[in-house]
DNA sequence: TTGTGTTATTCTTATACAAGAGTTATTGCA
DNA sequence: TGCAATAACTCTTGTATAAGAATAACACAA
C-alpha cells in the first residue's frame, strides 16, 4: 500500500498526482493498462469512488482513456489524432484532408537566438531542425521547420524517413507525450527561402505559424516554423 | 415533482438533459440562480448525487457556475470573457489587448448566398449588417462585418452606439447566448473596400477571418467577416 | 461453432458527512 | 435605547464511501 505524503487537497487529488507523476516519469507507458479502480483504492489506502474520481479526472485531461468492461489506458497519440488535431489545414468544405510528404531534410546545427528561448537552452546549443514540404491533391502547400533539442531526442538525424505525423514517434521513440500546442498565426508575404521552396511569387500571401508544442510535464518540446498556403485552403479554429 | 418521461440514459443525463432545456428555454435566464442540489434531487425524484452530476455537467459545459456555500447560476457572458475568449489578437509578448472602436455603422440589407446559406435563411432575406473598424495604441487593426438575422435581433439597427463586445448585448437584449465560435483563417491580400477602410497600401497581406457564432441550441446565430493586421500582432490559438 | 457461465472491469446511484457563505438572533456595552 | 460584535443557525456545494448494475473478455463444454 503505497503512501500519499504530504498534504495536498483533497484525497482524490492527490492520487491524481501521484497517478500523473507515474505516466510522467514512464513507468505508465503509453498504451498500457492502469491498475483498476478497486486496485489503485487499495494501493493508495481511498474507497473505489475516490480512486474513480481521480481517473475520471485524469481521462479529462487527456492522459487516459476509460472503456467499460476493459480498463483505463494511458493515452497513445496516434497518427489520426495526431494529424487530425494538430494540423489545422481543411479543405473549403470543411473536410479534413491528408497532406502528402514531397520532401524531408534533417540536419544538426545552432540554435538561433528565438529557437534557443523558446526551447529554454542555452545560445547557440545544438539542435535538429526537420524541414519538410507537404502537398494535399499534388498541390505544394505547405513548409514546416520543426526545431528539438538534440539531447531530448538522440540520433533523430540518423533514423532515416520520418513518419508524417512526427508526435507520436516523439512519444513511441523517446517517451515525450505532447499534450498541446500553442499557435501563433500572422498574415505575411512569403519569405524568400520559402517562396522558392514552394516554387511561389515573391508577392503571395502566405499564413505564418509559429508553434510551441508543449509536453505533459509542462516544458517547451519542439519549435516549429510553419508556412500554409491558403488559396484553396483554410486553417480551422474552434473557439468555445 | 416532475417527471423525465423518456427513458434517455442515466438518471443524471436525463436530469442534465432537463435542465439544459430550462436554460435554452430562457425560464431559467442568465444569471439568475438554480434549485440546489437537494431541491433538484426532488424535483426529479433523484438523489443529491445524481442531481449533482448532473449540475456537474453543466459546469463542465459552461453553461453555469457553481460557487461552494452560495449556489449555482447560469452563466453570463460578461465583456470581459467574451474579449477574452472570442478576439484573438494578442501583442507579440502575447498580452491581451483591449481594442478600441473607431467607426461602426448599421444597416439593414438583403443577405447574400453565402450568408444566407450560414445563417439558415432563405436567400435575400433581411438581415442586419454591422460594420466596425478596430484600432490598437491608435493604430488600425482590423474591420469585422458582422451580419445577424433581422428576425432574432428586431430593433437592432435603432439601438444607437453598440458596445464593443457585442455577444453580452445579445444575451442581454435578446436573450441570445453564443457557445462557440468556429472560424476559417486565410492569408489574402488586403481587399479594396477594405484597404481603403484601413488606409492600407494595395499589396498588404491581411489574415481574413470568416466565423459562424453558434448558440447553445446549435444554430448559427452570426456571420462575421473580419480583416486583421498581423504587422505587430498575432492570432493566437491553443490547440489540446 | 455456438452458447453459457465466470470473472474482471467501469458505470450508476445513493448516503453520510465536511466545509464555505450568508442571515438572523443574541449578547454586551455605552 | 442604540449599536456593534459575535454566536448560532441554515442553506449551499464539496468530499468520501459503499453497493449494485452494465459491459467486455475469456474459458469451457455441448
Amino acid at each position: 500500500m503505497d503512501d500519499l505524503s504530504g498534504p495536498a487537497g483533497p484525497l482524490y487529488q492527490q492520487v491524481y498526482d501521484a497517478v500523473m507523476a507515474r505516466i510522467v516519469s514512464g513507468e505508465l507507458a503509453p498504451g498500457m493498462m492502469l491498475p483498476s479502480e478497486f486496485d489503485l483504492a487499495a494501493q493508495y489506502a481511498v474507497s473505489q469512488g475516490t480512486a474513480r474520481k481521480a481517473l475520471s479526472k485524469l481521462e479529462l485531461s487527456g492522459l487516459v482513456e476509460r472503456h467499460q468492461g476493459k480498463g483505463t489506458f494511458v493515452a497513445t497519440t496516434t497518427d489520426e489524432t495526431s494529424l487530425f488535431h494538430f494540423f489545422r489545414l481543411r479543405q473549403s468544405d470543411g473536410a479534413q484532408v491528408i497532406p502528402q510528404l514531397v520532401s524531408e531534410t534533417v540536419r544538426k546545427r545552432p540554435a538561433n537566438a528565438r529557437e534557443a528561448a523558446a526551447l529554454g537552452l542555452a545560445a547557440r546549443a545544438s539542435v535538429f531542425e526537420v524541414m519538410r514540404v507537404r502537398s494535399i491533391n499534388d498541390a505544394v502547400v505547405c513548409a514546416e521547420q520543426s526545431v528539438l533539442d538534440v539531447v531530448k531526442f538522440p540520433g533523430l538525424k540518423d533514423r532515416g524517413g520520418l513518419p508524417n505525423a512526427l508526435y507520436p514517434l516523439y512519444q513511441r521513440s523517446y517517451g515525450i507525450t505532447i499534450a498541446r500546442a500553442d499557435e501563433q498565426l500572422r498574415a505575411v508575404m512569403v519569405p524568400e527561402a520559402v517562396g522558392g521552396m514552394l516554387a511561389l511569387a515573391d508577392n503571395t500571401p502566405v499564413m505564418e505559424v509559429e508553434r510551441r508544442a508543449i509536453g505533459i510535464s509542462g516544458g517547451v518540446m519542439e519549435f516549429r516554423l510553419s508556412y500554409y498556403l491558403t488559396q484553396n485552403l483554410h486553417y480551422a479554429v474552434s473557439l468555445r
